[in-house]
DNA sequence: ACCTGAACACCGTTCAAGT
DNA sequence: ACCTGAACACCGTTCAAGT
């Protein structure tokens, strides 16, 4: 998976007055606090802080809040759609193309959990007014029809409705996501890995052509 | 499926002190407050004010708010139980039953959308602390696995670890009343009756003895 | 045993004022 | 244009005091 390298965002001099990239700055210092402490302890006052700036600096780029998570929520997006992308295409763009999207994306979710959090869940609807969000999250979706188009051009997969059959598939990975973060699985299963495999399984004879 | 009718607690009449029976009281307004306005609105003060009683007078009965959440979510979990086990029974206990048990189980997060939230999602992480919670959110999972080994004995479902198929099961479930809690069908297939049906099927292909 | 009221340490957000 | 500092209206929680 393409990792980008989480460097810190720098803080700004006590001397100086402008920051330079604040809008940047602040998106990645929400980023690394919600990576490491959770979305729920993130704070704007924090954030401020932690760039050297005064806790009220932030509505100068951003609306509020949400807005600010909307950012982290499409950034999120986009780098699933990547993920997914370079799983398929590496993996020949057929049925072990279509087997490794679904680990990518399960393995996105458990790397990335608060990520995956603010990508989904309760945030949502305000994100919903978002056109970059929805837009972004409307790409990675595509990743997933689009390869279920070519496999049925190839005869891999049942003939029906693809945005519905994508929908199915997303269900399954979604829930698997949702299972191994919120620690349903500890114990048992702890990453999934199982559950994953097992499911990719059923995943493939539930929707392949020759049934 | 059962439906306890939503009887608003009991206010406090001004003049006397003790209020009766608080604690149930406060459990049934903390869920009338999460339906009508969802979790993250939910304030204890609130609580309070709308019982007639001190802000404070919740901590004689519940250690915090956590511990408010992880009762909301028990009760969620045995509601839920109770609708799968009836769907389960009512359907006749093979493949027309074990599909009214999945239908029930959308149906039951899309109904009590906010109720399902508390049951999962970001609270389950302090509510494993809670025996109670725990064992109830157990006994939910076990009626899945128990109508699976049934299938299993009957010869209708494939004999694989009863337990890793009652996961995947779950995850497509659990993944299908998170879209469509979330809203990420809307539009297209807002209550998601069109995909809780198509996965029915899909489901059944896969983990169907004869395949 | 049960509840209150004031107090504490937090929030997000607004707004006039500074640079 | 960008940022600050004080202020406002909220939170959850604690704790001594009342009944």
């Amino acid at each position: 998976m393409a990792r980008t390298p989480a460097k810190r965002p720098h803080r700004k001099r006590p001397g100086q007055y402008h920051h330079g990239d604040l809008q940047r700055a602040m998106l990645e210092q929400a980023l690394r606090t919600i990576q490491t402490d959770g979305v729920e302890t993130l704070t704007l006052r924090a954030v401020g802080e932690q760039l050297g700036v005064s806790r009220t600096a932030l509505y100068r780029h951003f609306s509020d809040k949400q807005a600010l998570l909307a950012a982290v929520g499409r950034e999120g997006f986009r780098r699933l759609r990547i993920a997914l992308t370079a799983a398929w295409d590496e993996h020949g763009r057929g049925r072990p193309g279509f087997e490794a999207m679904g680990v990518a994306y399960v393995r996105f979710a458990a790397a990335h959990p608060a990520y995956y959090r603010v990508m989904f869940g309760r945030f949502v609807e305000s994100c919903s007014k978002d056109a970059a969000f929805v837009e972004e999250a409307g790409a990675a979706f595509r990743v997933l029809v689009d390869s279920i188009v070519e496999q049925q051009r190839a005869g891999l997969v049942r003939p029906d409705d693809p945005s519905i059959l994508a929908r199915f598939v997303w269900s399954v990975v979604h829930g698997m996501a949702m299972l191994i973060i919120d620690g349903q699985l500890r114990g048992v299963d702890t990453g999934g890995d199982a559950l994953t495999h097992y499911a990719a399984g059923r995943v493939r004879d539930a929707i392949r052509a020759d049934a």
